[in-house]
DNA sequence: TAAAAATATCGAAATATTTAGATATTTAAA
DNA sequence: TTTAAATATCTAAATATTTCGATATTTTTA
């Protein structure tokens, strides 16, 4: 596998992870076992539905959570591909 | 060592990566062999000194550089325990 | 000691992000 | 087939970030 990221995704992904909301969501999704779902989130925070859907896009965007819609409900899991390129990416700074 | 960062630490390095100029200040400091000071780097950016001066102080306020004040220069070079401890939680979301 | 060099700080404009409410869409259930 | 559930989209306000120019500070050099 070994993925590389480009720069703009690295900042995409930086800026993806720079909100405690999102890392929060990061958070539940790399702690549960299996699939977690909107709804499922969103109940453990206090924000506006449409604000929750916007958070959860952003990380989708940034490649951080892949995303399968299963009729009404939209079920994620982590990317693990690009959370490790991510860390390597990091890791390469310092020699 | 293994220094372990609160949340708060995460999202603030977050943020200070999730610009182009700051991923690139990074970089710049990450490949040079010994220290880097502030006029180094703003010669390869087409900005301000006010404005990489800014964006410098938020690396260093993220702990993501260590800077040390030598008479009128400002040098630097990455902080190696944090990016790890960075990179770390990154990989801690991938079980 | 006056001038120059390197960096920091302040104020303000431009731009981007966050958030909520209203509404739309899609699918499942009654 | 109407209703409810889950999510998405749009708009607009509130807030935060980026950027610059002007000026201040600190240290070195002439």
């Amino acid at each position: 596998m070994n993925t590389s990221l480009s720069i703009k995704q690295v900042e995409k992904i930086s800026k993806a992870l720079g909100d405690p909301y999102r890392l929060k969501i990061m958070k539940i999704v790399s702690n549960s076992e299996s699939c977690v779902q909107c709804c499922d989130v969103s109940a453990e925070f206090n924000l506006a539905q449409s604000t929750m859907s916007h958070h959860i896009k952003q990380l989708i965007d940034a490649d951080l959570l892949i995303a399968d819609k299963e009729g009404r409900n939209l079920k994620f899991v982590v990317n693990k591909e690009v959370c490790t390129a991510y860390a390597d990416y990091i890791n390469s700074l310092v020699l």
